[in-house]
Order: C-alpha cells, then structure tokens, then sequence
DNA sequence: AAGACGGGGAG
DNA sequence: CTCCCAGTCTT
C-alpha cells in the first residue's frame, strides 16, 4: 500500500474526534488553526470553544474591541496572534464582505497567516491541493523517508515542502492533510513514537535503521556569547574623547569611546569597576550611569552601558588608541550602530 | 538568516 | 532541566 493510503487508514480509524473537523466553514477553521499555532490540541481546545461561543461569525468578531479578544486570549501566550486576529477578522468584513476567504491565495496576504496556516485553512475549506508543513509533517516526512536535512534550514525547509506537495493525495488532500499530521501527533511522536505498533513501520526508513530518536535533524542556534561593553563619555568643551577600535575582534577600525570590558553586567557601583575605571581616569572621577543597550550580532550579544564622567584626570600620552575629537569630527568617524545611535539621542 | 514571541506538558 | 508544540512576523 502507499505511504498516503497506509496514513488514510490510520486515520480513520484512530484520529481524534475534535470539533474543527466536523466543519469546512473557513472562519471556524481559520480560528481553530491560528489558536493552534505553537499550542497543543489540548491547551488550545477550550480557548477554540470560547471563542467560537464569543464570535460566532467573523463579523461579532471583527465588532469586538482588541481588548475584548485579548481578554479571551489570555494564557495562551504569543499574544500577537490575538491582535493579528481581530486585525484580520475586521479587514475580511471591509474587503471581503464578510465572506472569511478560502483559497490559498487570499489567506497568505491576511495577517498571522503563513505558508501553513493557509495551506492548511484552504485545504479543509474549499479542498485546495496545497501540503500542509508543520512540525508534525517535518518529523514523519523526515523519519519515513529518512532525510536528514536539518529542518531549520532554507533547504531543509525547501526541500520538506518540496517532497510534501509531491505526496500529497490530490484525491482528497483535507483528508490526506489531517491524517499525516494527526500522525506525527499521537502516533510519530517526538519522544516515544509508538514504532512497535506503527503500521507504516516495515517501510520507515527511520524505524529499519534505528535511528527514529535522530530524526528530524534539527540544527542547534549557536550558543550566542554575551560580552559586557563599559564606555565612558568623557567631554571637554566642544571636544569628546573617542577610541580607534585596532584589536583584533569585532568593530575594527572603527570609533566608539573609551570602554572597559566585564566579564558580567556590572552597576557604576560596583567597586572591582569603580577601582579599575579611577585607575585610568584619577581618583576623583565620578562616575553617572546613562543608558543601557543590548545590542545583537550574528555570534555575540553585546550589552553597552554608557557611563558620562566628570572630575576625571586623563593623561592622553599613556593611551595613544584614544584622541579628543570635536562633535563634527566624530560625526565625520565610522562608528558601529550602538554607538551612532547613542550619539544622535544625547548631542 | 536569526530572534522574538509564551505557556504547558512530557521525559 | 530541555525539548517541542497544527508558526508568523520583524529585523
């Protein structure tokens, strides 16, 4: 039997009874759906009913305040899809008369619709050929047909989708839809998949060479490193001190200010920084917490703090990396970002 | 291409 | 504690 007929079959006769799919309306499906984005059918399930009960169409939803929904949403977390909802319901009552859309289309213009949403809503709506792709298609598809592309990936996900639209059973692809991801659900699961009594197991390529608990791949998001960047602003008449950044590391040959390294995120009054900052800049210096930015690259999280100076003693020979500038000439200066910014809000 | 967004259940 | 869930949007 095929892969697409074995999963029908166990479909029918082990999928749960849930309420969404005793209907093809696209308003109640497209509640449903969004509801159960990142959620368990279990967690979503009340809310699904709830809402439903508020807004038994489209438009006592899109009359509803976004106070109002979000006071429903609550506890579901990822707020911004309640938001996007109530955005979305009122846009269908302006521009589609109040007809919630079905096709594919439509849906992927609507906001907190993506690509599996509206396959997904199309799909069971109006019986549109398109493959769903969400977690559950990614773990059966990987595990069945033995693919290790990392999933979260452009290539992966290329590369899933890809191999999705080409099984999908044309035939009846709301049914086909429902049956691979209530299978990934309850029976492919991530942890523990029931391979003992999986009807599709002689042919998985995951199951016959034992490495069902390595499929899919996810790749892990590089531990990112968080520094702790100390500047101080020091002024003197229209003149500020700044630093050439010549060091090996990130930011060269760029400006920014003099700046002491932490190993942690430290106040102005911690006293290993406030001895090392007098060390440079004189006993009697004074230091004035001003602002705090976290600022994001690719591999590290750089979180600045910005300290001004005053009664400081500076002798500019020992440190020939740092200069007195004038304001324009440093606007002159290439800086990075969290600097440039900084600059623009406090001269 | 990588992060942010969230609460809950399973192991 | 970590992983992951019927993902999408923003930077």
């Amino acid at each position: 039997m095929t892969f697409q007929n074995e999963l029908i079959n166990w479909y029918l006769i082990n999928k749960r009874d849930l309420p969404w799919r005793h209907t093809k309306d696209s308003y109640t499906i497209w509640l449903s759906e969004i509801i159960l984005q990142q959620t368990r059918v279990e967690q979503g399930l009340p809310y699904f009913n709830t809402f439903l009960e508020n807004f038994p169409s489209v438009s006592d939803f899109a009359s509803a305040t976004e106070a109002q929904v979000l006071n429903l949403w609550q506890g579901l977390g990822y707020y911004s899809r309640g938001r996007n909802m109530h955005a979305t319901a009122q846009l269908v009552v302006n521009n589609y008369n109040g007809t919630f859309p079905t096709l594919h289309d439509d849906l992927i213009k609507l906001k907190g619709i993506g690509e599996y949403t509206a396959a997904a809503i199309s799909s069971f709506s109006s019986g549109e050929a398109r493959a769903v792709v969400d977690g559950n298609v990614f773990r059966v598809l990987a595990r069945y047909f033995g693919i290790n592309t990392a999933i979260n990936t452009p290539e992966g996900k290329k590369q899933f989708f890809k191999l999705a639209n080409e099984l999908l059973f044309r035939e009846d692809s709301a049914l086909y839809n429902q049956a691979i991801m209530e299978f990934g659900a309850i029976q492919c699961k991530p942890k523990s998949p029931k391979c003992s009594i999986c009807p599709l197991n002689i042919d998985c390529f995951a199951y016959r060479n034992n490495v069902v608990n390595q499929l899919p791949v996810k790749l892990a998001k590089a531990e990112k490193k968080n520094r702790y960047f100390n500047y101080f602003i020091l002024t003197e008449g229209d003149k500020i001190l700044v630093r050439e950044r010549k060091k090996r590391d990130i930011w060269q040959h760029l400006y920014d200010f003099p700046c002491i390294e932490t190993e942690m995120l430290l106040d102005g009054n911690d006293l290993d920084f406030v001895e090392s900052v007098k060390n440079i800049f004189g006993n009697n210096a004074e230091i004035t917490f001003v602002s705090y930015k976290k600022h994001l690259l690719t591999h590290q999280i750089i979180n600045v703090q910005f300290f001004s100076l005053k009664n400081y003693i500076f002798n500019s020979s020992k440190h020939e990396e740092l200069n007195w500038v004038s304001l324009n000439t440093l606007d002159e200066l290439p800086k990075p970002n969290v600097i440039r910014n900084f600059i623009e809000e406090n001269f």
